[in-house]
DNA sequence: TGAGATAAATGAACGTCATTCATTTATTGG
DNA sequence: CCAATAAATGAATGACGTTCATTTATCTCA
């Protein structure tokens, strides 16, 4: 082992002589700037500058903490995971737990649909909080007696779906408005038509708990 | 009313006095043009100076046909959604037809994936191919028997998925290697072991499969 | 007590985008 | 043939992410 393999998203840490400049910046502020930043302008005023700008810093400074935006975006993600609320599955009962755990996935990550994009695709290896996470889950679903094979699909399935769940909770109210196309899909415009008796009723909700519901229970025949 | 309500995605097209320069461009070559750069650069290589080049225009000429970016996007969108089968709805029994509708759906938009964020907030209004399709779900929903209010919010639900999913389909292979962390995550560890004697493992296809069978039941339950 | 060595921060660049706008070009109806 | 119309052009703009040579501050070691 002639080097200790650096992780892609850690920067450098030498021990050698000579100590550096006072460090005005490091990862976990940048992660908290991001963080405030997003929910005070959205994910679209979150740029390098204004981030430095937040920090008091040139936006060039971030660069020495942080190899690029994306970067930023991984350690946000991350974060977002700590939040994520997997205490059930050592407490409740399985289809109890799956459904604290999957409200409070999509619940935070609603407010963030530009990571899912990310995350979807991104290794966990070296992402500490959501392998924590994933360890729980499992650990939840061989106590509720999942067969081992069975285990990570399920979970894989069930992640799909607050995932797109979590995109759904933005639609706007009227996001189901067929218009002056009304007259060309009736049955359609008549079931959407059926959810109340105005227009603006988006059953964001509704849909989620009723698949999850239904997830809860194909998924939980996989038991033995 | 003093105007015809011009549709936000149209653009202009007036009848008076005098006819314009001989058209070399238009929403549907726009939007074929579109397709063909997605399909050999990735949405990556899909900018207005590429399209442009692409139809053998100047960039800013396409602003006479579409108001910006994110309306090419939508036409794409469009375009996309009209080739998902949904056919089955008129033939097949409704579990064997959510099925090949799902199937297709994913299939299709799992390449398409930064169209997602946009699609799953679009609202439906003028946007013919995606009415379309959701009358021609509802119909089969319907003659299955489904009660009217629960209609919307299943197809809400499915389509929740499918879009997750399509994420899912571009994870990379290794996407739950724990590396180095293996030892804080054992049952995790184990249980994406258990996949397969070697890692590279990731079981998009079957979980969809396992999560989409969960859905026709649970949501098939909801029949009268 | 300096003399490197080290890393952090700076500010000025660059290249890539989407988008705007004044202008020119082509077409056609009156 | 003139006036009107819309399409296409090319130059310009303003964000943005990122790079880089340089400066600044700090610590270690001689």
């Amino acid at each position: 082992m002639p080097e200790p393999t650096p992780t892609p998203g850690e920067t450098k840490a030498r021990r050698r002589a000579g100590r550096p400049m006072a460090a005005v910046l490091d990862q976990d502020g940048i992660t908290a700037a991001a963080l405030e930043l997003i929910s005070k302008k959205g994910y679209d005023g979150l740029t390098m500058a204004a981030l430095a700008r937040s920090l008091g810093v040139a936006p060039s400074a971030l660069y020495n903490h942080v190899s690029s935006k994306d970067e930023v975006l991984k350690l946000v993600e991350e974060d977002l995971m700590s939040k994520v609320d997997f205490g059930g599955f050592s407490t409740l009962p399985w289809e109890e737990a799956v459904r604290q755990w999957a409200y409070s996935y999509r619940g935070i990550f609603a407010r963030h649909t530009p990571l899912i994009s990310v995350i979807a695709v991104l290794p966990v290896t070296d992402a500490p909080q959501t392998l924590a996470m994933y360890e729980a889950v499992t650990e939840g679903f061989l106590r509720a007696g999942f067969p081992e094979q069975q285990i990570i699909p399920s979970i894989v399935a069930l992640e799909a779906y607050i995932f797109g769940a979590a995109f759904d909770a933005n639609a706007p109210a009227d996001i189901f408005d067929s218009g002056r196309l009304a007259d060309s899909t009736p049955h359609f415009t008549s079931a959407v038509r059926s959810l109340g008796p105005e227009r603006n009723n988006y059953p964001s909700d509704l849909a989620f708990s009723m698949g999850l519901d239904a997830l809860i229970t194909g998924l939980g025949a996989l038991r033995v």
